[in-house]
RNA sequence: GGUCCCAUCGUCUAGGGGUUAGGACGCGGGCCUCUCAAGCCUGAAACGCGGGUUCAAUUCCCGCUGGGACCGCCA
């Protein structure tokens, strides 16, 4: 048969192991992969790199399932579970890897090797010591069979090229050249028979028809390997493209040293998918000097030739900034929403149908780089302070007479018919008068007495917002208090 | 040690043979102002070094320096 099939379609993967959590770095890579089967109308596929048994835990699977549905990257295939597309898992495609182990074989392109783990760890020792380059020997390359001792357990070797070199023609990278004598003939398949990480990853990428291929540049000696399988099995390999990577303060490798966080701890801590996603875009990826990208205009916009080669390094100050955008210019309807449920998250306050909610949203957005923040500034419309800063308190009520004026601002609202920001108003400018002083000298006793803190909204918000009654109750017992 | 890659403000980046080297975060100052934010205005802040090529290099080439990634019967 011969393919003569157009592979225009784009079809990209994002294929992380479960051995950790899914962070900045990962999320990354599957938002450019997401963002480029969008572009093109592709498929994005995620596919679980579970083979290593050991260290493979079903519980990081899920997180990972989990982090990537927060983000909002959302795969297009895989095995329906409950009407939904699950992950591609590695381990339960054994027959696909065998097939392709079965091909490997008869093609001749890998050899048996009867090293033991024992024998290799010496001659790496060696090699180390000696300071020449460590890789296998190829000591078993040309031996004939009858040198195959009998019932001994063997890994099967890729039978590298010995000349010439191996090209990437890397989207990102360029033309990258490895020198194939430098390429090792690294294991394919175990002693127990089961294939490793770069065989099974081109057995999928071939099965799964990816077009695209998006990683970190730490793959790219990866990929150097890989496409000499795709060449020896007569595969058309995939686009590559190589980014830089994302690395701590420090200049190495974003890690878990790093404090390197599952995505899932950036829902917790209040950040949005949307702003962790215009963050993460952003971390090698540009269009010119913008910086906020709606979902559409990034899916517009984004393509792989605004990938950077070099490195980027977090930022998380940005990241908050960003994520204070988003809430401030998100719709009050939004804005409601997250209100009430970081109410209910942080603060445990059920603020269903309470009519202020979009009038606390003017004021507490613009406070709040991350909804936990949004939660945090608005408690004080629901409830009463718990304690009172002992700063403010002596800063503010009890140097000067701000008790004295507290009182006299307490009785003034007491007589209050309309308790609106107008009104409010004229009884802080009568106060003004009245004791000759500047608002502040009025605001603050007020807005200690109110939140316990010397922070809060402007104070005749604040107050309009908390209610005559709760307002005059919260300065009584702070008159009580502090008498 | 070997192989490969990278290099514009502190950070993310735009730019690209001739620019006052642009934007953003953060930082400083100011405006607004009842506090804190937000907003607006504004300031400081960068082309690693050395050679070439060129009338002209931050931009192209080479070297150096610095940094990083990878070198498992892990993925």
């Amino acid at each position: 048969m011969t393919n003569t099939s157009q592979k225009t379609d784009v079809r990209v993967r994002f294929a992380p192991s479960p051995t950790g959590f899914l962070h900045i770095g990962g999320a990354r890579t599957a938002l450019f992969n997401w963002l480029f089967a969008r572009h093109h109308g592709g498929r994005f596929i995620l596919r679980i790199e579970d083979t290593d048994r050991e260290r493979s835990r079903p519980e990081l699977t899920q997180g990972i399932i989990d982090g990537l549905r927060f983000l909002g990257l959302e795969w297009d295939e895989g095995p329906e579970i409950g009407g939904e597309y699950g992950p591609y898992l590695q381990s339960e495609r054994g027959d696909i890897y065998r097939a392709f182990v079965e091909k490997a074989i008869e093609k001749g392109c890998v050899y048996r090797c009867y090293c033991t783990k024992d024998e290799l760890d010496t001659m790496r020792k060696l090699q180390v010591e000696g300071k020449s380059r460590t890789a296998y020997d190829r000591r078993w390359r040309d031996r004939p069979s009858s040198d195959w001792p009998e019932d001994q357990p063997y890994t099967l070797r890729f039978k590298m090229p010995l000349e010439g070199e191996t090209v990437i023609e890397d989207r990102v990278q360029g033309r990258v050249a490895f020198q194939n004598e430098d390429l090792e003939d690294f294991i394919v398949a175990r002693a127990d028979g089961s294939p490793t990480y770069n065989f099974c990853v081109v057995a999928d990428d071939v099965n799964m028809r990816i077009s695209h291929v998006v990683r970190g540049v730490d793959h790219l000696a990866n990929t150097a390997l890989q496409l000499n399988i795709y060449k020896a099995l007569g595969c058309t390999p995939p686009t590559f493209s190589h980014v830089g990577l994302i690395h701590g303060p420090d200049g190495a490798k974003y890690s878990k040293r790093h404090g390197a966080v599952d995505v899932l701890e950036w829902r917790k801590a209040g950040y949005l998918p949307e702003a962790l996603r215009n963050y993460l875009v952003r971390l090698g990826w540009a269009h010119g000097d913008d910086e906020i990208f709606s979902t559409e205009e990034l899916i517009r916009l984004f393509d792989l030739d605004g990938l950077s080669k070099s490195k980027a390094v977090v930022n998380l100050e940005k990241l908050d900034w960003i994520n204070q955008q988003y809430i401030v210019e998100a719709a009050p309807a939004q804005q409601i929403q997250w209100l009430m449920q970081a109410l209910k998250e942080y603060e445990d306050i059920d603020a269903t149908d309470d009519s202020r909610l979009e009038e606390i949203c003017r004021h507490a957005a613009p406070r709040a780089k991350t909804l936990r923040d949004l939660a945090q500034t608005s408690r004080l419309f629901f409830v009463r302070p718990n304690e009172y800063e002992p700063k403010a308190v002596k800063k503010h009520v009890l140097k000067g007479g701000g008790l004295e004026r507290l009182k006299w601002l307490y009785e003034r609202f007491a007589d209050l018919d309309v308790f609106d920001e107008t009104s409010i108003e004229a009884v802080f400018e009568h106060a003004a008068n009245e004791f000759e002083v500047k608002l502040l000298k009025l605001a603050q006793p007020v807005r200690v007495a109110l939140t316990g803190t010397a922070v809060s909204p402007g104070i005749y918000e604040t107050l309009a917002l908390v209610g005559k009654d709760e307002s005059l109750e919260r300065i009584r017992l702070a008159l009580e208090t502090f008498a």
